[in-house]
DNA sequence: AAGAGACACAACCGCAGTACT
DNA sequence: GAGTACTGCGGTTGTGTCTCT
């Protein structure tokens, strides 16, 4: 890469490459103006010569505050192994339970530190691991469906984009039951329920892992809680967070033991 | 000291999903 | 419903720094 070549677009010549101080500072300056989002008028809006997601890179990955820098912790390293071995290269819903971290520092990290290892050790196909008795498949990576929380839908914090609804719900004091609904009718319930605190999120996430409808299928088999977090959550998933809120995560003051997933 | 290779990180690109017209 | 714009994500690449020989 030719690291200060600009380009031409139909809208002039763009920078590229790396930052300078007096582009972070306009750039920063931007944002603490107009705040974060509509990224397509920033560069307009901050006098700077990037394109819109050049701008929004720079400060996701390296000017929004509280970004840790530095070595990954033993014990964040751990949650990355065990996040990764759930969720796949979902980068940025591992990077929202690391805080401070980005989905870049997160990828970057695994790429340089894990990636090679991995490949020496390839794994071997549908290996079974044992986790309190019971069994799960190796590279069974659960992929939750793509969310989105448009400016229109502030009222309805958990609408989920897939056209089947898996809810969990409560029933008769601890017994859970899951309910499919079309996006639709979800709509409405989820606009009704506002207590829901990401309930359906998570069993969304975890949808496609079979462990849940079995479990809740089985009433013999209680394994999977859905419990209120009593500590502030882990962090704020940027990806989660809606327009106009704080940090995401906090607003999903309800986490689930998926913890009893993973080892 | 110098060159080669490895590593770490920043940044770019292409694509998919969603919103808007 | 079709086309377009916007956003966000994951994969990939480029470059500076460090380490080894």
């Amino acid at each position: 890469m030719n690291s200060t070549t600009p380009i031409c677009t139909p809208l002039g010549v763009v920078r590229k490459g790396s930052w300078t101080e007096d582009e972070d500072f306009l750039l920063r300056k931007c944002i603490q103006k107009y705040g974060e989002g509509k990224w397509h008028l920033v560069p307009a809006r901050s006098g700077l010569n990037r394109c819109r997601k050049s701008c929004r890179l720079r400060w996701l990955n390296y000017l929004r505050p509280h970004i840790k820098r530095g070595d990954f912790s033993s014990d964040e390293t751990d949650l990355l192994l065990r996040l990764h071995k759930l969720l796949g290269n979902r980068w940025s819903l591992i990077a929202g339970r690391l805080p401070g971290r980005t989905a870049n520092d997160v990828k970057n990290y695994w790429n340089t530190h894990f990636q090679k290892k991995l490949n020496t050790f390839a794994p071997l196909p549908h290996r079974k691991i044992h986790n309190n008795g019971r069994v799960f498949t190796k590279n069974e990576i659960i992929k939750p469906q793509p969310r989105n929380f448009s400016s229109a839908k502030k009222n309805v914090p958990y609408l989920f984009t897939n056209k089947s609804i898996t809810n969990i719900v409560d029933k008769d004091e601890g017994r859970k039951e899951i309910i499919r609904t079309s996006t639709s009718d979800h709509q409405k319930q989820t606009s009704e329920a506002s207590t829901d605190n990401g309930y359906k999120w998570w069993a969304n996430l975890l949808k496609n892992c079979n462990e849940i409808e079995e479990a809740v299928a089985d009433d013999t088999t209680p394994t999977i809680f859905l419990r209120e977090e009593k500590t502030p959550p882990l962090n704020g998933g940027a990806n989660c967070m809606l327009k106009g809120q704080s940090d995401g995560w906090d607003d999903f003051s309800v986490d689930i033991d998926i913890w009893s997933l993973l080892n």
